[in-house]
DNA sequence: TATAATAATAGTAATCATTACTATTTATCA
DNA sequence: TGATAAATAGTAATGATTACTATTATTATA
């Protein structure tokens, strides 16, 4: 893979920022910084940057593909009323259970679903 | 919401199943049972269900949604090379750290991702 | 049981996130 | 410094899902 700059551009958007943005997101934060670039090559060096496991992607129930720059092992929350995503640090091993059933597990995605903080005190 | 023979099928088709379909497959599936149900008829109806708690849905890789008639707390298995989806039994706890950080969780979806028993020996 | 009210459907059109395509630009190596 | 091919910009296409509308079916009530 040759390097290119609008691929360095867009990990270090994703590095440099604590939140979850969709590739919508991240186009309008590059475009900022670099005005020509495309939607497509967004896209691309996402999925690019997703394969070779530089970042995450995060299937949502709001049928937008989020990334996350923060490639450590830990888990998610999503608030159901303001969609926020939060990271949550995750120190569970994965459970014996499933090595005992002869399956390779090389990843894991975790999401919890629930009112954050924020929302809560509207609420009450 | 009232009673409809659409939704009764498609809601006993997924129950009736151990894996985990798409909406065109239980389509193919209604069709069979009843020849001129609609996709949009399935589509409505399953996110219907989903709302009301009845099924639960799988947001995937694939960049389809899958369903799943049972609801009771279990996480997922999804073989990244032939993308069959298992199910597991969940026995851990939500995290205490999650209810101290003041988040109220309302549900979770943990999916293991790597390679199946099936896949793992055909490449071996 | 017949009928009025209206929720649900079938069939089709529209939406929208994502991917594919292509002429042009750019990184990299001899 | 060119040659080569990967990467891009800009646009068209794709495909899952949703919206729309005339028609049908459910259900409450007379």
């Amino acid at each position: 893979m040759r390097y290119s700059r609008q691929r360095e551009l867009i990990l270090n958007i994703l590095k440099d920022r604590k939140d979850h943005p969709t590739a919508d997101m991240i186009y309008s934060t590059a475009r900022e910084l670099k005005s020509d670039i495309s939607l497509g090559t967004v896209y691309r060096n996402l999925k690019l940057l997703a394969d070779e496991g530089s970042i995450i992607t995060l299937e949502t129930e709001d049928k937008r593909l989020h990334y996350d720059g923060d490639i450590s092992r830990h888990s998610h929350f999503i608030c159901e009323r303001c969609g926020k995503i939060i990271d949550l640090f995750k120190p569970s091993e994965t459970p014996k259970e499933i090595r005992d059933l002869g399956l390779i597990v090389t990843g894991e995605k975790c999401i919890y679903y629930g009112i954050c903080t924020c929302c809560n005190k509207e609420l009450n």
